[in-house]
DNA sequence: TTGCTTGTTGCGAAGGTTCGCATCAAAGGA
DNA sequence: TCCTTTGATGCGAACCTTCGCAACAAGCAA
């Protein structure tokens, strides 16, 4: 379920301005049930007005991530994309070999990132983040 | 301890040529204790030689991580870093809002990486990965 | 040692992202 | 409503990384 206002209420709380930018692209990013990249939210965003650029987008995006509103994703191959919280918190595993992507529940991680989240007091929820490393077919194709 | 002959042996074993520049390449950031850019490893090149090019530098240090014999950081503001595997294996905790890095041990998330080799089959080791999240000091600092 | 095969390099261009700065406009107060 | 403050935008330049291609050379076999 998107929630354009909730996002853009609590970028006001945190004491950022509304601009038509702003709630355009917020509005793209939450209604689009994947993850995006830069270019394609401009281009969706163009579709209503031309009065957007592309490093106000990342702009944005920067601005969303860093207040919890969004995720960034390194796709590899230098690609980034971007997606809202509510994409769902997870984790890739990356084969570091073939590229390889294999998503995992939280289940699998959940006690660690409880105990970083008390030893440490860092709060890692919701989180994305991926784990790069060497998939079973590729580390049986290679004789090492 | 830095093992160039073991990397360059590798990387042969793997049907990879040694060239020069693979050679100093391997060197350099084997010997150096830290993380470097790909930018300041050709700068150490370029002292020894001319013939060096920052694609080839870029080219051979994606050869490096997709054999696991160093890894990539991104440290944020579109910077990354390489480093080989000797750097050891951990996890940052990266604040999305003020960028501070935490370095946490194996220990805590140890048992995690020990149930995703078992029941994905994928080999985490050795690991670089970050996790991104909030420190205390933003989390404190901000109302929510 | 010589020649061949094919992976590797350097170069320039292109792609993706960030930055600096002048202009613009959101938000709040008068 | 109008004005003021200051954060946000658009633009162009710069930066980092990747890509395509022609020339080169590592490794192997004879």
């Amino acid at each position: 379920m998107p929630h354009c206002h909730t996002y853009l209420k609590k970028l006001r709380d945190h004491g950022y301005r509304i601009t038509p930018q702003r709630e355009m692209i917020v509005q793209i990013i939450a209604h689009c049930g994947r993850h995006m990249s830069a270019e394609e939210i401009m281009e969706k965003v163009r579709e209503k007005t031309t009065s957007i650029n592309i490093a106000t987008v990342y702009r944005t995006l920067d601005l969303l991530v860093e207040n919890g509103l969004a995720s960034r994703f390194d796709l590899g191959n230098g690609k980034t994309a971007y997606a809202t919280s509510e994409h769902g918190p997870h984790i890739h595993l990356v084969c570091r070999h073939c590229g390889s992507v294999t998503e995992i529940t939280e289940n699998d991680i959940s006690a660690s990132l409880d105990r970083i989240e008390d030893i440490y007091d860092f709060d890692c929820r919701p989180y994305h983040f991926s784990i790069h490393g060497l998939c079973r077919d590729c580390r049986d194709s290679m004789t090492d």
